[in-house]
DNA sequence: AATAATATTAGTTATTATTATTGTTTTTAT
DNA sequence: ATAAAAACAATAATAATAACTAATATTATT
């Protein structure tokens, strides 16, 4: 994965847009087929080589629940994910008060550190309420 | 994936060994390797059933670095992961004094929490000393 | 202990996500 | 305008995981 690419690409600018315009976190698959609508032939493996190429850089996130897909999320700022063990669902938690010192991990493991990801799981509200399924 | 699994296994229990006793977060095909030294005929889709099985029962960990490969943890006791961007390797981080607090996240979410995971990346000591990969 | 019921297995095939390759097109620098 | 490099679409290849099936091992029942 070697990506040494500075050129514009509308392919990009528009993988970008659309994954910054959703509020959910989706896969490679999910932006592939949007980004269809407005470049109908482009092709998977641009989607996914731009994605990579996003988050290597530090311009989206890219994450996966312990699961078999990549998922992405456009939104930088910080913040956490949750999801839901039954319906799979994934939510942002907007902010805890606890803050996370990465200065003490970096003294504690002596890594330059450049990323932070926090998630819980557990049964959301809905599933709750229809209790065990 | 329902899994209502109630007897016995050798082949669940070496599995189960294998991956307690190792410090590294292998993958399943690592876990296979090792056990194929115990049970020369075992099949690989018995480890992944297995390590679904006890990930699902809460007697292992599962998780996965946003990448295409799972890998499990034997430990459970509280601690968190971080990873080397460069080189790839993960290493435990044995605490923090940051105590994250799950009831915050029940009241401000609603979710019954079953799990927290915590993962940081960065580049580790070593792959710093060697410079701009 | 013998039997019946069923979870688990090995072996295999299928599926899915992702990466690599190749020849062509776009973008940028000169 | 032209040349070099990056990015592309299309496709093939790979790797990880899940699904299927008939046989075996484990447990519960007699």
């Amino acid at each position: 994965m070697d990506l040494k690419i500075t050129k514009y690409s509308r392919q990009r600018d528009i993988i970008l847009r659309i994954l910054r315009s959703t509020k959910c976190h989706p896969t490679a698959d999910w932006i592939y087929e949007k980004v269809k609508k407005e470049i109908p032939n482009i092709s998977l493996g641009t989607v996914y080589r731009n994605l990579n190429f996003l988050a290597d850089k530090g311009k989206i996130r890219r994450f996966s629940f312990g699961g078999t897909t990549a998922q992405f999320d456009g939104d930088l700022r910080d913040h956490y994910h949750i999801r839901c063990d039954w319906c799979k669902r994934i939510e942002d938690v907007p902010h805890i008060s606890t803050r996370i010192s990465c200065q003490e991990i970096e003294s504690l493991t002596g890594y330059r550190i450049h990323s932070l990801n926090l998630f819980f799981s557990g049964i959301c509200p809905e599933c709750q309420r229809k209790g065990e399924q």
